[in-house]
This record gives structure tokens, C-alpha cells and sequence, in this order.
DNA sequence: ATGGTTTTTACTGCGTC
DNA sequence: GACGCGGTAAAAACCAT
């Protein structure tokens, strides 16, 4: 019995006796329970009475009441990225037991055909959660969007697919529609152009049309994309220091309570914002380099800061023609 | 489907370097 | 001549009805 306390005394302060089960041997009832190789070994003659148990304690220490209220779990935290929450089983492909000792052939093939079930068992009704989460990940990193993001993209998925929006529509575009939303509600102010070049194989349209699925038959109320927010996307790009920024934030405050953004594609107005800006602080970009940034065309860009510098009456800006600085040429030389 | 609005496409000439 | 800019017309895309 020594023999056997010793070879699990790595364990000692876990070490525990129990006496509710018979050793089938030699009829010895103490039971020593090894957490850390999730092992009931019988302390008499070291038969290994039950293997694989779960182990039960905490993983954590709680100083106070509220903490042990708290913080009663075992495992890992819940994951909505991850299809079954991270709440699998797993039986791994081993060819060696615990002790080292090759398996028979026999019982590797029943443990790889456990393995097979087991798997199988889990598709069916979550494998187009699967799916999606496996594109969400891979949208989320191309993207580089923060957790928070994927976990609400997710999750709006999820109702979606609890609701059977997605059947008869593809997966793919109601995935890349969650992460526009969760974007848009969560203040991150990327546009559809933005989501759609990092979805496979989802065209512009089908993406809008998800999008409007969702919001409709969702009741999502995703806040639009603010212009203070993409004018600081925008400066960040041109390298506009904060007095264009904040300059442009002033004229498009004046350009909202005259109504001329109502319609419009705010990218646009606040590019012709930003461009005004850059001109008048001493940061001139080309109408080119605006609307690359803007993902429109230079057109739009004259169109709007026309319309932006008539209607608002602001001091007639005196462009000086010529070559002007071209950020990009920075990148694309 | 339709009509109104915005955006894009394509093309022009001008001024500066 | 290359480049940036201003303007225009027509086509295309968008959106609410």
C-alpha cells in the first residue's frame, strides 16, 4: 500500500482516498484517485480501477464569497467562434497508452473507429455552423478584426440561422453580412466595398441583398456609419494631421443642418470634406488620391466639394494647378 | 417595372511644371 | 508633354414605390 502512496505522492496534496468502490482483485477498498492522470488505482495492489474520470476540482482559488459564487466552472470559457461553443470531445489518433506500450492493431482500430463516430455524431445539424464559422474566421483575419467582432458576427448568425433565413440562400453571404453588421454596430466604420473584396465568392449585390435580410427579418437597428468616424479612417489613410480632420468634421457639421448630405454616399462627402480640409491647412492631396481612398471616383469628389464650398458659402479656395504630392505614389513606386 | 437621383464613364480643354 | 483640375453629357447603378 506504501508502494503505491509513493508513486502517486507527485500528487500530494490532491491525493485522495475513497472507499465507495470494491477493488474486483484483491477485495481492497482504498481507492487512491490520481486528479492529474484522471485514475482510480487501487491502493492495495495498484489495479487501475477506473481511468478517464473527469476531474472535478477547480481550476481556480476565490478570496472572497462573491468570487466563489463567481467563478464556479470548470473548462474553458464558452466560444461563440467555435460551433459546438468548445464543448467537444476529442478522441485523438494514438497509437501508444499511457505507459508508453504500442496498442494492438485491434485496438487502434477501435479507437479509430470510436474516433470516426464521434465525429460524426457531431455534423448534421451543426455543420453549416461549421461552415460559416470556419469563413468567419478566415473574413475576420483577412479583415484583421478585432475578437469582439467575430464573437457578434456570430452571434447574429446564429439567430439567423435559428430563424431559417439562411436555407435557399448561401452561407457565405450571410456570414460576410453578419461581420458587415456587427461592424456597423459595433462603430467600425467599414462599408459594404469594404467586407466584400475579403468574401469568396459573394458579388456585391448578393452581399447588399444579405444585408437587408438580416436588418428586416433580424430587427437589427445597426447605427449608420458616422461621418466623424470615417473621416478619421479616411485622414488616417492620407496622412492628414488633426487640424484637416477636425476642420473637416466642422464642415461637414455645417453641411448636415443644410441637408445636403441626405442621399449621398457619406464616403464621398467626407472625402470632399477632408479634401477641403487638406487644402486649406496646407495638406493638399490630388482629387485622385481622395477618391482611391474613398473607393469612388474623382468626379464624385468634385461633384461633392462644389457642392460643399457653394452652398456653405466658404471662402473660395485658390487651388494652385500643377503636380501635387500623391501619397500613394509613396506605395505604389 | 418605373421614375427620380446619384455615381460612373468617357471626353474635353486649361494651366502649371 | 505630363499631370492635376474643372466641366459636361450620357450611361449605369441605386433606391423607393
Amino acid at each position: 500500500m506504501e508502494f503505491f502512496q509513493k508513486l502517486y505522492s507527485h500528487t500530494n496534496e490532491n491525493l485522495e482516498s475513497d472507499n465507495t468502490v470494491v477493488c474486483s482483485e484483491c477485495d481492497g477498498t482504498d481507492m487512491i484517485v490520481d486528479p492529474s492522470r484522471g485514475e482510480r488505482v487501487c491502493a492495495n495492489c495498484g489495479l487501475v480501477i477506473e481511468s478517464r474520470i473527469i476531474d472535478q476540482s477547480q481550476e481556480w482559488r476565490a478570496y472572497n464569497s462573491e468570487e466563489e459564487n463567481d467563478r464556479a466552472r470548470v473548462g474553458s470559457p464558452a466560444n461563440n467562434m467555435i460551433a459546438d461553443y468548445g464543448l467537444r470531445t476529442h478522441i485523438s489518433n494514438i497509437s501508444f497508452d499511457a505507459n508508453g506500450t504500442r496498442l494492438t492493431s485491434e485496438k487502434r482500430y477501435e479507437f479509430t473507429r470510436l474516433s470516426r463516430l464521434d465525429n460524426r455524431s457531431r455534423q448534421g445539424e451543426i455543420r453549416n455552423l461549421r461552415i460559416a464559422l470556419k469563413e468567419l474566421q478566415r473574413i475576420k483575419s483577412q479583415l484583421e478584426l478585432p475578437e469582439g467582432i467575430g464573437q457578434s458576427a456570430s452571434l447574429i448568425y446564429r439567430r439567423a440561422l435559428k430563424k431559417d433565413l439562411v436555407r435557399g440562400r448561401s452561407i457565405d453571404g450571410i456570414i460576410a453580412a453578419s461581420v458587415y453588421l456587427a461592424c456597423r454596430t459595433a462603430g467600425i466604420p467599414f462599408t459594404l466595398k469594404d467586407i466584400q473584396p475579403a468574401c469568396s465568392n459573394i458579388s456585391p449585390k448578393e452581399l447588399g441583398r444579405s444585408v437587408r435580410i438580416l436588418i428586416r427579418d433580424l430587427n437589427l437597428r445597426p447605427a449608420n456609419n458616422d461621418f466623424i468616424s470615417l473621416i478619421h479612417r479616411l485622414g488616417e489613410q492620407l496622412e492628414l494631421n488633426m487640424e484637416a480632420r477636425n476642420l473637416a468634421t466642422v464642415i461637414i457639421e455645417r453641411a448636415k443642418q443644410a441637408g445636403i448630405t441626405v442621399g449621398k454616399n457619406p464616403m464621398s462627402v467626407s472625402a470632399a470634406a477632408l479634401y477641403i480640409a487638406g487644402v486649406k491647412t496646407g495638406q493638399r492631396r490630388t482629387q485622385l488620391d481622395m477618391a482611391a481612398a474613398a473607393k469612388t471616383t474623382p468626379v464624385t469628389i468634385r461633384n461633392r466639394f462644389k457642392e460643399l464650398t457653394e452652398i456653405l458659402d466658404l471662402e473660395p479656395i485658390k487651388i494652385k494647378r500643377g503636380p501635387a504630392t500623391s501619397v500613394l505614389q509613396k506605395y505604389f513606386a
